[in-house]
DNA sequence: CTGAAAGCGCTTACAG
DNA sequence: CTGAAAGCGCTTACAG
């Protein structure tokens, strides 16, 4: 237990009367027998008013509400659940990342999440799927202990095959801007192959010819998506015009800043530089200033999804707009929709966008790299 | 609702024949009174033995436990809860800043949360405070509806009073990396103060003496450490020997940029800055390139968290490391031993060290800024 | 050490 | 349109 080190610790806060751990607030909860029977009518009543029966008359209604304003009751949420279908919780699964909350692409989908979800009257419970936990079938328990109405999966591939255990288990499970092959999940996802062709075709236009790409793990369903569409636009420029290589940066900083020392220590000539999202793009960034490459001068820098911090380096990074809030919305709505009986599987996709920023700019004339100033 | 605008769609997934909505798995679920009946004893033994109760011979248990694997039984959650004192889910709490869960700093407490709970076998669950959820006391629901255990809180300032509810109702909170003055809530935080002293202290020995800082809302507790150590430093490091003016940032990089530029407007001799949190500093970064002003150069820039990006950047930002994901961890450790019955309140401060990169370096000769190169 | 019973606080058919 | 009763699936005193 660490103890301050500085003097300037905060008052220790005082010992307090109230019983900590004595269970649920003072005194006895008021119940939906009270509410009953100060109104004058049965619990049957109260409940259905609640839950806005419309078999219940105006008037009995009012009486009833007067009497829950007045004592402030609280439907137990608990004994909702357990008589009811459903406890109105969805869980957001997600793969265990390091310190993956922190990470801002899915910050921004977990945000859109949360936001619908709580005007839609859900709460959302967070899950991360480790090794144990699914060895475990901890991903099942969340439906079969009733903990849960539906999950949201964020940043899966089609490695995560226990994802199958969903649709086999008759629970209600969706792909959050992404697709599972084979799978038969529902999903809401941006469109990465529209995305990487509108970069691909900006590239052209600037004159470049030498583009690299720095991609992810391509069982990554939408990584695949813009890895095909990279493929694709060299060989339709082909005839000599374009030429590419790839090479792993397995989405973070980190791999991406050691993916593009690698590409431009083996293609010197690389003019052009699209990343498959902006982390490996900001690691991209900075190989380049390390190496005293200007960008854009000597070398273009594309990124994809346009995290918040995309608009803050420098220089200000070129970038594809996927709108994640908003998929994370959507995602949401549909499930919602699912637990309250749609039938119709849910296959969306959302458009995006390029973002022009600083970081491109027209091809070199000289086609060798050399250093800045 | 988006239509793709690609070619490459996805294919629809195969309307299925699962009944989508229609509860809880296919068959009956099996409950506690099979595992009763199949091995032989009453249902209150086999809870017994569920929930380890010593009074339970191991002969009876390995029976009964052999039945609960044989059936594959999962108890179901709600009714735990609803016949038990716990509902073993505990909220994080935050207050709705743009897409709060994209922000690393926020993300670092919430995986530190995240983990250990998850280790002590608790559930946790995502609110946020926006105003209709304060105003309609939504946040004293959580505990009154027995949605949980216990919360967490991140990211709140003196001026939010409606934390008071809680203690005021004799719930458990606990301010996450904060401290709630006069409002008698557990906390655990880490030591700004030492932080921003050793900043001034660092930046002293290399030479600054005019130095501005960039801070947040000074009802944020941690932040009124660190403006307090940074005030307290020029004081006694005066007779003319230091110099300091203060600008709010607003705790993004936005406004950390405007405030750079205004910092840098007014006192052009400024040779240091010390932004209060990383975003800031990025901001200050921004500000600086802009200017052509050479980082560390012309002007060193310190930033505080030591968030993920904070390494790369460039340069990459010398920072204060506060221990986020710890500070989580430990907060959720505590919470739960409160939530068992701890008396004590809780009261931690988790020492923080200086991050040396690129972005500060000794003073600059001439005390007037001028463009690079 | 184990069992029978009451109870947690709601909702939902089923009568009236 | 409303009420009395059963039931959701557990846990917890209370007897034995």
């Amino acid at each position: 237990m660490p103890t301050p080190p500085s003097a300037k610790t905060p008052a220790k806060a005082k010992e307090t009367g109230r019983e900590a751990s004595s269970g649920p607030a003072k005194g006895k909860r008021v119940g939906i027998r009270e509410i009953a029977s100060k109104a004058e009518v049965s619990v049957a009543t109260v409940s259905m008013v609640l839950n806005n029966n419309p078999k219940i008359t105006a008037s009995t209604r009012q009486k009833v509400n007067r009497v829950v304003k007045e004592l402030g009751y609280r439907p137990n949420r608990i004994a909702q659940s357990l008589s009811s279908k459903y406890t109105n919780i969805i869980a957001v699964l997600m793969p265990t990342l390091r310190h993956t909350m922190a990470d801002p692409y899915f910050g921004e989908l977990i945000s859109g999440i949360c936001d619908k979800a709580a005007r839609l009257g859900h709460k959302v419970m967070l899950e991360h799927a480790k090794p144990d936990f699914v060895r475990e079938k901890r991903h099942v328990d969340l439906f079969d202990r009733r903990y849960i109405d539906g999950v949201m999966c964020i940043g899966f591939s089609d490695k995560h095959t226990f994802l199958r255990d969903f649709a086999d288990g008759g629970h209600l499970a969706m792909m959050v801007n992404n697709v599972a092959t084979d799978m038969d999940l529902d999903y809401v996802v941006c469109d990465y192959a529209s995305g990487a062709e509108q970069v691909m075709t900006y590239l052209s236009q600037l004159g470049h010819r030498k583009i690299g790409m720095i991609h992810g793990a391509p069982d990554v369903w939408t990584m695949r998506q813009m890895m095909e569409a990279f493929r694709a636009r060299l060989v339709q420029d082909s005839g000599g015009v374009a030429d590419g290589v790839m090479v792993d940066g397995r989405f973070t900083e980190e791999h991406g800043y050691a993916a593009a020392c690698r590409l431009l220590d083996k293609h010197p000539d690389t003019t052009a530089i699209f990343a498959g999202n902006d982390k490996m793009a900001l690691g991209a960034l900075h190989c380049a200033a390390e190496r005293g490459l200007r960008v854009p001068g000597d070398v273009s820098i594309v990124g994809s999804d346009n995290i918040q911090y995309a608009a803050f380096v420098n220089p200000a990074l070129t970038t594809v707009n996927t709108p994640l809030y908003d998929a994370g919305m959507l995602a949401c709505e549909r499930l919602v929709e699912r637990i309250r009986g749609r039938k119709e599987p849910v296959a969306e996709v959302l458009p995006t966008h390029l973002v022009l920023r600083q970081s491109t700019g027209i091809v070199r004339q000289n086609g060798v790299a050399e250093p800045a100033e």
